[in-house]
DNA sequence: GGGCGCATGTAATGAGTTACATGATTGA
DNA sequence: TCAATCATGTAACTCATTACATGCGCCC
Protein backbone atom coordinates (compact mmCIF):
# COMPACT_ATOMS: atom_id res chain seq x y z
CA UNK A 1 0.00 0.00 0.00
CA UNK A 2 2.98 1.98 0.10
CA UNK A 3 2.91 2.76 -3.75
CA UNK A 4 -0.94 3.77 -2.99
CA UNK A 5 0.21 6.09 -0.47
CA UNK A 6 2.73 7.70 -2.80
CA UNK A 7 0.45 8.29 -5.30
CA UNK A 8 -2.00 9.83 -2.97
CA UNK A 9 -0.16 11.94 -1.71
CA UNK A 10 0.70 13.59 -4.36
CA UNK A 11 -2.31 13.75 -5.68
CA UNK A 12 -3.41 15.77 -2.33
CA UNK A 13 -0.99 17.91 -3.75
CA UNK A 14 -2.55 18.57 -7.20
CA UNK A 15 -4.27 17.18 -9.94
CA UNK A 16 -2.16 14.97 -11.92
CA UNK A 17 -2.60 12.20 -14.43
CA UNK A 18 -0.09 9.44 -14.75
CA UNK A 19 2.46 10.40 -16.93
CA UNK A 20 3.24 13.18 -15.08
CA UNK A 21 2.77 11.29 -12.03
CA UNK A 22 5.19 8.90 -12.82
CA UNK A 23 7.60 11.66 -14.18
CA UNK A 24 7.84 13.42 -10.70
CA UNK A 25 8.32 9.94 -8.96
CA UNK A 26 11.11 8.84 -11.24
CA UNK A 27 13.13 12.24 -11.41
CA UNK A 28 12.35 14.12 -8.13
CA UNK A 29 12.10 10.98 -5.63
CA UNK A 30 14.62 8.65 -7.83
CA UNK A 31 16.86 8.65 -4.45
CA UNK A 32 14.22 6.74 -2.33
CA UNK A 33 12.02 5.16 -4.81
CA UNK A 34 10.75 4.23 -7.85
CA UNK A 35 7.87 3.31 -10.34
CA UNK A 36 7.50 1.70 -13.41
CA UNK A 37 4.50 3.56 -16.30
CA UNK A 38 2.18 0.25 -15.83
CA UNK A 39 2.42 -0.24 -12.89
CA UNK A 40 1.91 3.42 -11.68
CA UNK A 41 -1.08 3.55 -14.75
CA UNK A 42 -2.70 0.32 -13.08
CA UNK A 43 -2.47 1.41 -9.60
CA UNK A 44 -4.24 4.43 -10.68
CA UNK A 45 -6.89 2.56 -12.52
CA UNK A 46 -7.50 0.43 -9.59
CA UNK A 47 -8.12 3.57 -7.17
CA UNK A 48 -10.51 5.05 -9.42
CA UNK A 49 -12.23 1.66 -9.56
CA UNK A 50 -12.45 2.16 -5.70
CA UNK A 51 -13.50 5.34 -5.64
CA UNK A 52 -10.67 6.29 -3.98
CA UNK A 53 -9.76 8.94 -6.71
CA UNK A 54 -11.80 10.82 -9.97
CA UNK A 55 -10.34 10.15 -13.39
CA UNK A 56 -11.32 12.93 -15.89
CA UNK A 57 -10.35 12.40 -19.63
CA UNK A 58 -8.98 15.55 -20.88
CA UNK A 59 -7.92 16.51 -24.50
CA UNK A 60 -5.48 19.40 -25.26
CA UNK A 61 -5.82 19.92 -28.87
CA UNK A 62 -4.22 17.19 -31.24
CA UNK A 63 -2.33 15.51 -28.34
CA UNK A 64 -3.06 11.95 -27.16
CA UNK A 65 -5.81 12.75 -24.59
CA UNK A 66 -4.85 12.00 -20.50
CA UNK A 67 -6.65 11.23 -17.80
CA UNK A 68 -6.52 13.62 -14.50
CA UNK A 69 -6.75 12.07 -11.03
CA UNK A 70 -8.35 13.59 -8.05
CA UNK A 71 -8.15 12.64 -4.88
CA UNK A 72 -11.89 11.79 -3.55
CA UNK A 73 -13.04 12.40 0.03
CA UNK A 74 -12.86 8.71 0.37
CA UNK A 75 -9.39 8.93 -1.07
CA UNK A 76 -8.13 11.19 1.46
CA UNK A 77 -9.66 9.15 4.40
CA UNK A 78 -7.67 5.98 3.16
CA UNK A 79 -4.48 8.43 2.51
CA UNK A 80 -4.75 9.42 6.54
CA UNK A 81 -5.11 6.01 7.63
CA UNK A 82 -2.01 4.64 5.38
CA UNK A 83 -0.19 7.51 6.08
CA UNK A 84 -0.80 6.56 10.12
CA UNK A 85 0.58 2.98 9.58
CA UNK A 86 3.59 3.99 7.60
CA UNK A 87 4.40 6.44 9.96
CA UNK A 88 4.20 4.11 12.98
CA UNK A 89 5.75 0.86 11.40
CA UNK A 90 9.14 0.05 10.51
CA UNK A 91 10.11 -2.73 8.18
CA UNK A 92 13.49 -4.40 8.87
CA UNK A 93 15.83 -3.37 6.05
CA UNK A 94 17.56 -6.60 4.27
CA UNK A 95 20.32 -5.61 2.49
CA UNK A 96 21.16 -8.80 -0.35
CA UNK A 97 24.74 -7.12 -1.21
CA UNK A 98 25.65 -9.11 2.62
CA UNK A 99 25.10 -12.24 1.14
CA UNK A 100 28.73 -11.86 0.02
CA UNK A 101 30.21 -11.07 2.93
CA UNK A 102 29.57 -13.93 4.61
CA UNK A 103 31.99 -15.89 2.13
CA UNK A 104 34.81 -13.46 1.86
CA UNK A 105 36.97 -15.87 2.98
CA UNK A 106 36.56 -17.61 0.19
CA UNK A 107 38.79 -15.33 -1.95
CA UNK A 108 42.33 -14.06 -1.76
CA UNK A 109 42.15 -10.97 0.42
CA UNK A 110 44.16 -8.39 -1.64
CA UNK A 111 41.38 -9.69 -4.16
CA UNK A 112 38.53 -9.05 -2.08
CA UNK A 113 40.11 -5.57 -1.09
CA UNK A 114 39.93 -4.18 -4.47
CA UNK A 115 36.33 -5.77 -5.14
CA UNK A 116 34.92 -3.83 -2.32
CA UNK A 117 36.88 -0.91 -3.39
CA UNK A 118 35.24 -0.90 -6.90
CA UNK A 119 31.49 -1.02 -4.76
CA UNK A 120 33.27 1.73 -2.14
CA UNK A 121 33.48 3.80 -5.83
CA UNK A 122 29.73 2.87 -6.46
CA UNK A 123 28.79 3.68 -2.89
CA UNK A 124 31.01 7.26 -2.78
CA UNK A 125 29.16 8.52 -6.40
CA UNK A 126 25.56 7.59 -5.42
CA UNK A 127 26.65 10.12 -2.17
CA UNK A 128 28.22 12.87 -4.01
CA UNK A 129 25.02 12.92 -6.55
CA UNK A 130 22.88 13.26 -3.11
CA UNK A 131 24.56 15.91 -2.23
CA UNK A 132 24.72 17.82 -5.51
CA UNK A 133 22.42 21.02 -5.82
CA UNK A 134 18.56 19.54 -6.48
CA UNK A 135 15.35 20.63 -7.44
CA UNK A 136 12.94 23.00 -6.31
CA UNK A 137 10.62 19.75 -5.56
CA UNK A 138 13.07 18.89 -2.64
CA UNK A 139 12.99 21.95 -0.69
CA UNK A 140 9.32 20.66 0.92
CA UNK A 141 9.66 19.67 4.73
CA UNK A 142 8.72 16.08 4.43
CA UNK A 143 11.27 15.88 0.99
CA UNK A 144 14.22 17.23 3.02
CA UNK A 145 13.71 14.27 5.97
CA UNK A 146 13.95 12.12 3.66
CA UNK A 147 17.03 13.03 1.74
CA UNK A 148 18.55 13.40 4.93
CA UNK A 149 17.59 9.94 5.72
CA UNK A 150 19.50 8.73 2.79
CA UNK A 151 22.63 11.20 3.61
CA UNK A 152 23.20 9.44 6.95
CA UNK A 153 22.53 5.83 5.54
CA UNK A 154 24.94 6.61 2.99
CA UNK A 155 27.31 7.98 5.12
CA UNK A 156 27.53 4.87 7.51
CA UNK A 157 27.21 2.77 4.51
CA UNK A 158 30.53 4.33 3.54
CA UNK A 159 32.12 4.52 7.01
CA UNK A 160 31.43 0.53 7.52
CA UNK A 161 32.99 -0.01 4.05
CA UNK A 162 36.30 1.52 5.30
CA UNK A 163 36.32 -0.55 8.31
CA UNK A 164 35.89 -3.79 6.53
CA UNK A 165 38.27 -2.53 3.97
CA UNK A 166 40.91 -1.61 6.59
CA UNK A 167 40.40 -5.28 8.42
CA UNK A 168 40.92 -6.78 5.42
CA UNK A 169 44.14 -5.44 4.82
CA UNK A 170 45.01 -5.96 8.13
CA UNK A 171 44.00 -9.71 7.78
CA UNK A 172 41.92 -9.37 10.71
CA UNK A 173 38.64 -10.76 9.52
CA UNK B 1 21.53 -15.12 -8.28
CA UNK B 2 21.89 -14.12 -4.03
CA UNK B 3 19.93 -16.80 -3.15
CA UNK B 4 21.86 -19.08 -5.14
CA UNK B 5 24.78 -17.44 -3.71
CA UNK B 6 24.03 -18.06 -0.54
CA UNK B 7 22.67 -21.97 -0.62
CA UNK B 8 25.84 -22.89 -2.60
CA UNK B 9 28.03 -20.76 0.14
CA UNK B 10 26.56 -22.86 2.86
CA UNK B 11 26.70 -25.69 0.73
CA UNK B 12 30.43 -25.11 0.19
CA UNK B 13 30.78 -25.56 3.80
CA UNK B 14 28.84 -28.80 4.38
CA UNK B 15 26.67 -31.01 2.59
CA UNK B 16 22.84 -30.24 3.63
CA UNK B 17 19.29 -31.03 2.45
CA UNK B 18 16.92 -28.84 2.00
CA UNK B 19 15.19 -28.84 5.03
CA UNK B 20 18.84 -28.07 6.99
CA UNK B 21 19.34 -25.12 4.82
CA UNK B 22 15.84 -23.42 5.32
CA UNK B 23 16.36 -23.65 9.16
CA UNK B 24 19.86 -22.25 9.22
CA UNK B 25 18.96 -19.77 7.04
CA UNK B 26 16.14 -18.66 8.76
CA UNK B 27 17.33 -19.35 12.28
CA UNK B 28 20.83 -17.99 12.13
CA UNK B 29 20.84 -15.48 9.23
CA UNK B 30 17.39 -14.04 10.22
CA UNK B 31 19.13 -10.44 10.79
CA UNK B 32 20.25 -10.16 7.49
CA UNK B 33 18.01 -12.30 5.17
CA UNK B 34 15.81 -14.82 4.53
CA UNK B 35 13.95 -17.31 2.79
CA UNK B 36 11.24 -19.58 2.55
CA UNK B 37 10.46 -23.24 1.90
CA UNK B 38 9.06 -23.59 -1.18
CA UNK B 39 11.56 -21.21 -2.54
CA UNK B 40 14.44 -23.02 -0.98
CA UNK B 41 13.48 -26.39 -2.53
CA UNK B 42 12.49 -25.19 -5.57
CA UNK B 43 16.08 -23.41 -6.08
CA UNK B 44 17.75 -26.48 -4.48
CA UNK B 45 16.14 -28.79 -7.89
CA UNK B 46 16.83 -26.09 -9.95
CA UNK B 47 20.37 -26.18 -9.14
CA UNK B 48 20.28 -30.08 -8.93
CA UNK B 49 19.26 -29.69 -12.95
CA UNK B 50 22.32 -27.38 -13.86
CA UNK B 51 24.95 -29.72 -12.18
CA UNK B 52 25.76 -27.03 -9.98
CA UNK B 53 24.93 -29.81 -7.29
CA UNK B 54 24.44 -32.88 -6.54
CA UNK B 55 20.97 -34.51 -4.82
CA UNK B 56 21.35 -38.05 -3.03
CA UNK B 57 18.00 -39.29 -1.62
CA UNK B 58 19.13 -40.70 1.62
CA UNK B 59 16.83 -42.69 4.12
CA UNK B 60 17.20 -42.51 7.66
CA UNK B 61 14.95 -45.80 9.22
CA UNK B 62 11.21 -45.29 8.35
CA UNK B 63 11.76 -41.04 8.76
CA UNK B 64 10.93 -39.22 5.21
CA UNK B 65 13.58 -39.68 3.20
CA UNK B 66 16.05 -36.54 2.60
CA UNK B 67 17.72 -35.27 -0.19
CA UNK B 68 21.13 -34.29 0.36
CA UNK B 69 22.73 -31.80 -1.73
CA UNK B 70 26.28 -31.42 -2.59
CA UNK B 71 28.18 -28.95 -4.43
CA UNK B 72 30.17 -29.77 -7.75
CA UNK B 73 33.01 -28.53 -9.23
CA UNK B 74 30.81 -26.56 -11.45
CA UNK B 75 29.21 -25.16 -8.33
CA UNK B 76 32.41 -24.01 -6.71
CA UNK B 77 32.78 -22.36 -10.33
CA UNK B 78 29.39 -20.67 -10.16
CA UNK B 79 30.21 -19.79 -6.31
CA UNK B 80 33.05 -18.08 -7.46
CA UNK B 81 31.63 -15.72 -10.34
CA UNK B 82 28.67 -14.92 -7.89
CA UNK B 83 30.92 -13.90 -5.17
CA UNK B 84 32.62 -11.95 -7.14
CA UNK B 85 30.17 -10.49 -8.64
CA UNK B 86 28.41 -9.38 -5.26
CA UNK B 87 31.48 -8.03 -3.63
CA UNK B 88 31.68 -5.40 -6.24
CA UNK B 89 28.08 -4.41 -6.64
CA UNK B 90 26.28 -2.01 -4.79
CA UNK B 91 22.42 -1.38 -4.68
CA UNK B 92 20.58 1.10 -3.85
CA UNK B 93 18.41 1.08 -0.51
CA UNK B 94 15.52 1.62 -1.10
CA UNK B 95 13.51 2.36 2.32
CA UNK B 96 9.74 2.21 1.68
CA UNK B 97 8.88 3.21 5.13
CA UNK B 98 10.26 6.73 4.09
CA UNK B 99 7.66 7.17 1.91
CA UNK B 100 5.48 8.64 5.31
CA UNK B 101 7.61 11.56 5.74
CA UNK B 102 7.09 13.07 2.11
CA UNK B 103 3.91 13.55 3.56
CA UNK B 104 4.13 14.49 7.77
CA UNK B 105 2.78 17.76 7.19
CA UNK B 106 -0.28 16.31 6.66
CA UNK B 107 -0.83 15.61 10.07
CA UNK B 108 -0.33 17.25 13.59
CA UNK B 109 3.01 17.33 14.58
CA UNK B 110 2.41 16.30 18.17
CA UNK B 111 0.48 12.51 16.37
CA UNK B 112 3.42 12.38 14.05
CA UNK B 113 5.53 12.85 16.92
CA UNK B 114 3.45 9.77 18.86
CA UNK B 115 3.41 7.64 15.48
CA UNK B 116 7.10 7.95 15.05
CA UNK B 117 7.71 7.25 19.16
CA UNK B 118 5.96 4.09 18.19
CA UNK B 119 8.46 3.23 15.19
CA UNK B 120 11.57 4.05 17.37
CA UNK B 121 10.11 1.49 20.30
CA UNK B 122 10.13 -1.14 17.32
CA UNK B 123 13.88 0.33 16.03
CA UNK B 124 15.59 -0.18 19.44
CA UNK B 125 13.44 -3.55 19.85
CA UNK B 126 15.45 -4.65 16.76
CA UNK B 127 18.82 -3.32 17.39
CA UNK B 128 18.09 -4.84 21.09
CA UNK B 129 17.85 -8.49 19.69
CA UNK B 130 21.03 -7.60 17.63
CA UNK B 131 22.74 -7.06 20.50
CA UNK B 132 21.99 -9.89 22.46
CA UNK B 133 24.70 -12.71 22.75
CA UNK B 134 24.23 -15.07 19.82
CA UNK B 135 24.59 -18.56 18.05
CA UNK B 136 27.98 -19.59 17.57
CA UNK B 137 27.02 -19.78 13.80
CA UNK B 138 28.13 -16.18 14.03
CA UNK B 139 31.45 -16.41 15.37
CA UNK B 140 33.08 -17.02 11.84
CA UNK B 141 34.73 -14.05 10.29
CA UNK B 142 31.97 -13.40 7.36
CA UNK B 143 28.92 -13.07 9.98
CA UNK B 144 30.67 -10.99 11.94
CA UNK B 145 30.86 -8.43 9.26
CA UNK B 146 27.46 -8.89 8.65
CA UNK B 147 26.17 -8.59 12.15
CA UNK B 148 28.41 -5.34 12.27
CA UNK B 149 26.63 -3.85 9.45
CA UNK B 150 23.49 -4.05 10.47
CA UNK B 151 24.64 -2.89 14.10
CA UNK B 152 25.40 0.97 12.59
CA UNK B 153 22.54 0.39 10.40
CA UNK B 154 20.53 0.48 13.26
CA UNK B 155 22.04 2.80 15.21
CA UNK B 156 22.56 5.44 12.40
CA UNK B 157 18.89 4.63 11.93
CA UNK B 158 17.94 5.55 15.47
CA UNK B 159 20.19 8.76 15.39
CA UNK B 160 18.57 10.00 12.26
CA UNK B 161 14.92 9.06 13.86
CA UNK B 162 15.36 10.61 16.92
CA UNK B 163 16.51 14.02 15.37
CA UNK B 164 13.40 13.75 13.62
CA UNK B 165 11.56 13.74 16.53
CA UNK B 166 13.67 16.22 17.61
CA UNK B 167 12.44 18.79 14.99
CA UNK B 168 9.10 17.80 14.84
CA UNK B 169 8.72 18.63 18.92
CA UNK B 170 10.87 22.38 17.87
CA UNK B 171 8.30 22.55 15.38
CA UNK B 172 11.25 22.88 12.92
CA UNK B 173 10.13 20.63 9.96
C1' DG C 1 -4.74 -39.40 21.11
C1' DG C 2 -3.23 -34.88 19.80
C1' DG C 3 0.09 -31.80 18.60
C1' DC C 4 4.69 -30.64 17.27
C1' DG C 5 8.90 -31.41 14.60
C1' DC C 6 10.88 -33.52 10.56
C1' DA C 7 10.82 -33.64 5.46
C1' DT C 8 9.14 -32.66 0.93
C1' DG C 9 6.50 -30.85 -2.35
C1' DT C 10 2.37 -28.69 -5.61
C1' DA C 11 -0.84 -25.05 -6.97
C1' DA C 12 -2.65 -20.66 -6.86
C1' DT C 13 -1.75 -16.00 -6.32
C1' DG C 14 0.38 -11.64 -6.36
C1' DA C 15 3.27 -7.65 -7.14
C1' DG C 16 5.88 -5.72 -10.22
C1' DT C 17 8.82 -5.77 -14.41
C1' DT C 18 9.98 -6.06 -19.38
C1' DA C 19 8.74 -5.95 -23.92
C1' DC C 20 5.66 -4.51 -27.07
C1' DA C 21 2.13 -1.48 -29.47
C1' DT C 22 0.15 2.96 -30.80
C1' DG C 23 0.13 7.63 -32.34
C1' DA C 24 0.55 12.72 -32.16
C1' DT C 25 3.77 16.84 -31.49
C1' DT C 26 8.20 19.21 -31.32
C1' DG C 27 12.77 20.42 -32.43
C1' DA C 28 17.43 19.63 -34.92
C1' DT D 1 13.13 13.48 -41.81
C1' DC D 2 14.53 11.44 -37.74
C1' DA D 3 14.65 11.22 -33.00
C1' DA D 4 12.79 12.53 -28.70
C1' DT D 5 8.91 13.71 -25.80
C1' DC D 6 4.16 13.21 -24.64
C1' DA D 7 0.52 9.86 -23.35
C1' DT D 8 -1.61 5.43 -22.53
C1' DG D 9 -2.02 0.83 -22.34
C1' DT D 10 -1.73 -4.78 -23.00
C1' DA D 11 0.55 -9.26 -22.59
C1' DA D 12 3.92 -12.19 -21.07
C1' DC D 13 6.93 -13.26 -17.65
C1' DT D 14 9.66 -13.58 -13.25
C1' DC D 15 10.27 -14.17 -8.62
C1' DA D 16 8.70 -15.24 -4.53
C1' DT D 17 4.90 -15.94 -1.38
C1' DT D 18 0.79 -18.25 0.77
C1' DA D 19 -2.05 -22.00 1.22
C1' DC D 20 -2.54 -26.62 0.86
C1' DA D 21 -1.25 -31.72 1.03
C1' DT D 22 1.21 -35.73 2.78
C1' DG D 23 3.06 -38.79 6.26
C1' DC D 24 6.22 -40.60 9.81
C1' DG D 25 8.25 -40.19 14.65
C1' DC D 26 8.18 -38.54 19.24
C1' DC D 27 6.57 -36.91 23.56
C1' DC D 28 3.02 -35.78 27.01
Amino acid sequence: MNRELLLLGLLRHKDMHGYELHEFINRDMAFCTDIKKPTAYNILQKMAESGWVTEIEEQDGNRPPRKVYQITSEGEQVFQKLLRENLQQHHQARFTDDIGLAFIDAIPSEEAILLLKKRRAILQHEFDVLNRPHSKAHSRGGMKLILEHQRRHLQAEIDWLDDVITRLTKEDI
